[in-house]
Formats: structure tokens, C-alpha cells, sequence
DNA sequence: AGCCGTCATGTAATCGTTTACATTGAGCTT
DNA sequence: AAGCTCAATGTAAACGATTACATGACGGCT
């Protein structure tokens, strides 16, 4: 263990009693702060002796360019807000993982909102973007942001450029950054029917998510292609935790006549069916097939590992801060990206049981 | 599925041309931009029929404070920076809530470092700081955060306010809030010995962390208290991933002596080993128990559920957020917190196997 | 030689607040 | 009635950058 000053342990402490100027720069090179603040936005502008003394003089002083006085006068802060329904859910972690690294390297900042399920939050998010305190948001949520009740948003004023991920928002005009919630799901679905299925059940997540009306969609497509009727009874309400996939797995073990697969709209609701499952006693993929959706880390560590769709988070997350990005710098930005997703089969699926197969 | 009137999907458009500054409501409540500066800093510093002229002119225009000039003027950002080691672990995320929620209360934002291994973005991050466009950092970290490698931050001018959370930093004269790891391994190693084991292996977080040194010797102290030899060879490396515990499991499979029960620094790395010892053949827990810390949510949700460690992870944070604005707005703030933490006993450990028991 | 465009630089206005200091008048004291 | 205190308000100077506009020097063109 090495040695630590504890005054100085914070590494903050200490130096100069005031921050550096930019007058002070300017002084010490011998220019006036005009050139000094040109040589470090448009170095290119400056005689390159000029730009050389400028710069031993910040070095020299330690300068910092002064950001509040920086957004005040150029009304740009380098800030991102980002919009989610919840940061205590791994899904979203590395999707943030992948929008910190992109700002991170254009020199943006990233401030979290945490809708927590609140409209309070929304609405003070919302005013918080409009006060000018960030040049731009994502939303990882598929609400309008930002609207009141009534329609019209009165602390909202000015406008904020905004991209929108996971859940897009349909017919909007921001950009998207999405998946195919809607192929991948009936890719799922015609895999569980080719393991011999014909009574797949299906576990949803909140009715009002975009994504999730997506993932049903492709759910009945799936159904459709392979010529299986849908069946409203084997539709089972969700919310996308572990606990209303525990619920529902005991509402699909109490019943008498069972599905042979349960497709789950997201990888915590498929561990916390293929839990209650367990409990019952019925076996996995044996008995009942069991396939999540998201591949969040855990999924393969489970017992048995769940069979998902991989989603590329961290991509996802990456290219929609691209986009912002340009889209604050004034690039033309791309209205909508599409990501490939990839089943990713593994061992909580296996041939449908002898009785539930189709016959022939 | 609401109807969209897609030019207004955002929430954000429209409205006056530009933002009211403060200007507009004083000569709209007939008072001087002072008093109106007044009315919203000190309320009680105005007249009752100033306030009210004030107040109603405010929501006339539809004005908001702007940021940066306030921040410019008053030197202070209502921001704190959040330093952690990585946003893609489900550890953190709980805890990230705590603190934002508290910050959110107090009326701060939040805004995320994630190191991610990185010693480039330390730096980064602590000249962010010191450039003022935050008024405190909470630290997830157990660096000296914004120390450069000659131990001096060239950055460095202004000194922040800092609190530190999870990994205490020893020595450091900044708050700490932190639960008693320490005691939490011991206690943990203590009922793993009187399931009757002799052979508790341990799977170790990284070396340079901290919080695993206290855990590590929390695990040597229960050892003492039951009276058994320390056994090098009953220590494994590991990171706190996943894979880590996998490899641990593998290693521990392989071995032709094997211990009773392992108790590994975190949930990921105890699943991950549980993964591979289910792979071998191994049953958990009759072959062996399994222990964990954390208490991650999956915790519960695996086969067997695992016996680890909860951690009071969002009052974690909601204590930092607190005791830091405590200290940002001058108030007198705690040294010093620690949190209890519980064990919480499940399926992975229960007695010891026969030929791993204490004789007698 | 006179004119003009270009380049490098400087001067000073500007961004929108907060707040130190000044001013006013009302109410009290002596 | 003069003087004093105090509350309420106003005036104007910061805060620290960016940037429109002005300036001067230089070189090339006619």
C-alpha cells in the first residue's frame, strides 16, 4: 500500500489561489484575448508564432478555458442529457457504457435523467433541457418527452435537438437509432414452432412501450408464418422485471394444459418464469422451452442458459450519440439507423415434448 | 395508440421566439432586475406586493433562470460529477439511483464519469471538475482521483468537494460512506464454517481495490475466529466478472481436494463459479456451498439461489448525494458513515459434505 | 503610384445573471 | 426637528469567455 498525504489525497487541492484567465494568457503571450481565444478554436487563424506562445502560456499558467462564461456567450454547453425510464436495470447499462465512450471522445459531457417511473421528473427534465443546460438529449424512453397533459409544454420554449433510442417513437421526426424489435421477435417465434411447437406462450412487457407493441407484432408474425391461430389465453401480462416473470411462470405452471415454449419479451422475465418453473418442478427445456429477449449478461450464466436475441447495446448506444452529435454540429445526420439482431440459441430450448408436438 | 401530430412530437417546439431573460420580467412587474434576482433567491428580502408582481410576471413569459449566467456570476453549477469504475455492472446501478434521486431532490444534476478503466479519463475528469463546471464529485472509485502519476495534478487549481463511496480511500481526510465489509466477510466466513467446513476457499476482486482488502480480511478474521489455518492454495484470483468466478470454478473443479464452500468477493463471480461447477457435475450445495456479497438482484433468481451479502447499495448513494450537498452548501457533514449490511441465507450453502467435515 | 484584397490582430460589445453599494423614505428616539 | 435605523429597492459592476467590426501591414495588380 503506498504512502498517501492526507492533504493532498484529493489531488484537487492546492496550486495557484485562482483559476487563469484567459486575460492573464494573453498577457503573458503578448496578444490580446481575441487571438488567444482564436488559437484555441480555430488555431489555424493565428501566425503560428503567435500560436506557439499562446500555448506556453497556457501551459505555463495552467489555463482553463472558463466553461460557464464559454456557454454564456456562445449558448453551446457540450452537454448531452440522457433520458431513461429506470437506471436500475442492466439493459440500459450498457447502452449507457456505449453513449459515455462516444460523447466521451467528441468532448461531450452526459447528465442522467432518471425518469423513475415519475412524470414530475419528466416534466422537470424536460425544463431543464429547454433552460439551455444541455445542446442536446436521447431518449431511452418511447414518451414525448416533454409534453404535458394538456398538450402543450409551458416551461418548454426553446427547441432541443433530440434522438431517440430503443423505443422509437412512432411517426416522429427525431432520428431513431433502433432494432428490428419486430423481425427478431418472429425470428424467435418460427424457432420455437421449428422445435416442433404449436402452443407458444408469450410474456409482455408494459403495454404502452413502443418497443414492446413491436415485439408482440413479430410474436403474432412469427405465429402467422408458421401457421399456428393465435391464441389469446396464452399471452401472459409483464413488466419486463424479474418478479412479473416469476408471476407469470406460476400462472403457466398452476395450468393444466401447458405451452411447450414461452417466448419472454425480455431476458429478466424469461429467468424469473424459468425460476418459478424450477420451483414447480417442471424442467427446462424438457417440459417447456423457455427463450428471453436482450441477451443481457446473465443469460448465459443461468441454468439452464437462456436462448435470447442479442441486441447490440453498446452499438446502439455508440451511434445514437453519433448521431446527436452531428446533429448539434450541424451534420447531416442520419434520420434512422437499424441494427442487426442475432438469435442466439442455447440451453433453455430444446425439441417441443412428445405430446405437445405437432402431430405429423 | 394516440393520435400524433408529428410536427410537435418533440415537446420542445414552438413557443416565443426567444427565452425571457430577466430583463423582461422586471419591467413587466415594474421592479428592477435586482429585486426580481431577489425574489427568487430570497423571497422574504421583497415586499409581499413585489413578490407577487414578480411571480405573476414570471409565469406571464414563461421565464427560466439561465444556467450558465447564473453559474458564471454565482460560481456555482448545481452539478456533481459521479466517478465510477464502469456504468456496465449491475453493482453500481442501484446505487446510482440512490444518488441520483437524493441529488435530484436537493435540486443538483448528476453527471456521469465512467473510468472504465481508463487512466486518461481520470484525468479528464478531474480537469473537468477543477474547471468548475461542477460543484462536488461523489467517488465510486478507490483512487485518488485527479492524481497524475508524479503526484501532481497539472490540471488541479481549484479544490472540490469530494465524497467517497463503496471503495474507501484509507487515510483520506474527505467523507466516506462506506458498510462494513470487513466485518460482512467475517461474518459471512463464520456461518460458512459452522455449516461445518474446514475448507472455505476464497475468490478474491481485484488486488488494488480497496473494498476487497477489507473483505479479504473480514474473510482471514472468520477464519481466526473458527479456529482454521489460513491455506493460500483456498485463495483464487478474480475481477468481480463473471468470467472470473468461471474460471474459479473451473480451477476448483479440476482439483482433486476441493474445498467446502467458497465465498467469493461479489454475486457475478459466485454465479459465474456456480456456472462451472454445475458444467463439471458438481452439486451446489451439497458437493459444496457457494456464498457470494452484494445481493445483486439476480441473486435470488439462480439455481440454487444464492447465500450472499446485502449491501444497503441505494441508501449507499442517497447518504453520499446527502452528505456531499451538505458540505456543498456549507453545512457541517458526517465524517464518517457506515452502513449495516445482512446476510441473507439461501439455497447455494447448507452443510458441510461428510468427508469435508470437522472431526468430531 | 494608387488601389484592393487578404491576413493577423486588436478593441470592445455582448451573453444574462448576481450582488456590493447607493438611495430612498418611513418610523423611532431624543 | 434632527438624527438614526432599517427595510425595500435601484444602479451598475462584476463574472470570463466569444466574436463582430475595425485596423494596419503587406503584396500584387493595373
Amino acid at each position: 500500500m503506498e504512502e498517501l498525504d492526507p492533504a493532498d489525497v484529493t489531488g484537487l487541492s492546492a496550486g495557484e489561489v485562482r483559476a487563469a484567465r484567459i486575460g492573464d494568457v494573453a498577457r503573458l503571450a503578448g496578444v490580446s484575448t481575441a487571438t488567444v481565444s482564436r488559437a484555441l478554436a480555430n488555431p489555424e487563424r493565428v501566425s503560428p508564432e503567435a500560436r506557439a506562445r499562446v500555448n506556453a502560456a497556457i501551459a505555463q499558467v495552467g489555463y482553463v478555458p472558463n466553461p460557464a462564461a464559454r456557454t454564456l456567450r456562445s449558448q453551446k454547453t457540450r452537454m448531452v442529457l440522457v433520458v431513461l425510464p429506470t437506471l436500475d436495470n442492466v439493459f440500459f447499462s450498457k447502452i449507457l457504457r456505449g453513449i459515455e465512450e462516444a460523447l466521451f471522445e467528441k468532448g461531450y459531457g452526459m447528465i442522467i435523467g432518471d425518469l423513475d417511473g415519475s412524470p414530475d421528473k419528466e416534466a422537470r427534465f424536460a425544463a431543464f433541457a429547454s433552460a439551455g443546460r444541455v445542446d442536446g438529449a436521447l431518449l431511452l424512453n418511447g414518451h414525448l418527452f416533454g409534453q404535458t397533459r394538456d398538450g402543450r409544454g409551458p416551461a418548454m420554449r426553446t427547441s432541443v435537438p433530440l434522438v431517440a433510442l430503443c423505443e422509437a417513437i412512432p411517426g416522429a421526426s427525431i432520428p431513431q437509432i433502433e432494432v428490428d424489435n419486430r423481425a427478431a421477435a418472429r425470428r424467435m417465434t418460427g424457432y420455437l414452432a421449428s422445435l416442433g411447437n404449436r402452443r407458444i406462450a408469450y410474456v409482455c412487457g408494459p403495454a404502452d412501450n413502443v418497443l414492446e407493441r413491436e415485439r408482440f407484432r413479430g410474436y403474432r408474425d412469427g405465429l402467422r408464418d408458421a401457421e399456428i391461430a393465435f391464441d389469446p389465453d396464452l399471452v401472459l401480462p409483464g413488466d419486463y422485471t424479474l418478479e412479473a416473470g416469476a408471476v407469470a411462470g406460476q400462472a403457466i405452471a398452476a395450468r393444466k394444459v401447458r405451452p411447450g415454449a414461452v417466448f419472454c419479451s425480455n431476458d429478466e422475465m424469461a429467468m424469473g418464469l424459468m425460476r418459478s418453473l424450477a420451483s414447480a418442478g417442471i424442467r427446462v427445456p424438457q417440459d417447456i422451452s423457455v427463450a428471453g429477449f436482450d441477451d443481457i449478461e446473465f443469460a448465459a450464466m443461468v441454468e439452464p442458459s437462456l436462448t435470447t436475441i442479442r441486441q447490440p447495446r453498446r452499438e446502439l448506444g455508440r451511434t445514437a450519440a453519433e448521431v446527436l452529435v452531428d446533429l448539434l454540429e450541424g451534420r447531416p445526420a442520419a434520420p434512422r439507423v437499424r441494427l442487426k439482431t442475432e438469435l442466439v440459441v442455447r440451453a433453455s430450448t430444446g425439441p417441443a415434448p412428445r405430446k405437445a408436438r405437432r402431430p405429423a
